[in-house]
DNA sequence: ATGGCTACGATCCGTAGA
């Protein structure tokens, strides 16, 4: 199962780019950020004849995410129980026996700010609702834009990004008590090229420079891990026409 | 030089992203 997860910045403007991005990789599920629409503005038609079932948790002009899959998708489920949000961010779906969490993290805007401290409490939130899904899936996997890049490593220009939103100790700490779960971040699970990114601002000529963060992550469970026979960020995307700001990652799970 | 794009929904600028 080829497993991957993109931030579109716009389902509606980034169709056709995502169209031939299925044909070319020809992933089995894919989680989707950012759609900016509602479901009933959702591309359904298209990406059904492309050979994808969707499951949509839209919203108006914000947000919004999506999982397609080659494979039917069951007991879907959107948003965090209990956690109270107006902002549709996280979808879930099981499909051939794997439970997929779909994530759109809170970007946070600034340290300190409201939407930082939003951003935290949604963390925390996400860590309760994982530990919940891990409990009745071992096999899960959890993909999306996840808003941080976990390490120095993760960051073209570390100093310059020191304490700042994204890389802040916070933030860091946020995501390592999801890995503390027991899930695995898949891309650091292989030899990397070093200065891999998935997101490169749209300004000052970003990503010729490669003036990118790594925060758009496969987290797996340990059943996962252990089935996970490569995992990497596909650029090419990034490269065309009219791109979203982010790259799609992927991971290549072996048949359990 | 703290900006520089892009998308959206409102109008011809403000909000948000990261």
């Amino acid at each position: 199962m080829k497993l991957a997860t993109w931030n579109v910045n716009s389902i509606k403007v980034r169709l056709p780019q995502l169209l031939a991005w299925l044909a070319a990789a020809q992933p089995d599920v894919v989680c989707l950020q950012e759609l900016k629409t509602e479901a009933a503005g959702f591309p359904r038609a298209a990406l059904e004849a492309a050979g994808y079932a969707c499951a949509v948790n839209g919203q108006k002009t914000y947000n919004g995410v999506a999982i397609l899959a080659r494979a039917p998708l069951a007991y879907v489920t959107a948003d965090i129980p209990g956690f109270a949000d107006e902002q549709r961010r996280v979808i879930a779906a099981t499909v051939q026996e794997v439970r997929v969490v779909c994530v759109y993290c809170p970007n946070g805007q600034a340290v300190g700010s409201d939407k930082y401290d939003y951003k935290l409490r949604w963390f925390a939130a996400l860590r309760d609702y994982l530990q919940a899904e891990l409990n009745g899936h071992p096999r899960l996997a959890v993909a999306g834009d996840f808003n941080v890049a976990p390490e120095d490593r993760d960051v073209h220009d570390p100093k310059a990004w020191e304490g700042q939103v994204h890389v802040s100790a916070p933030e860091r700490a946020a995501w390592r008590a999801l890995l503390e779960l027991g899930l695995k971040d898949s891309f650091r699970l292989f030899q990397q090229p070093e200065k891999t990114y998935t997101w490169w601002d749209y300004r000052m000529m970003a990503f010729r420079r490669n003036a990118g963060l790594r925060i758009d992550h496969i987290l797996l469970s340990a059943a996962l891990a252990e089935r996970c026979a490569a995992a990497i960020v596909d650029k090419e995307p990034r490269r065309q026409e009219r791109p979203s700001d982010h790259a799609p990652a992927l991971v290549e799970l072996r048949a359990g």
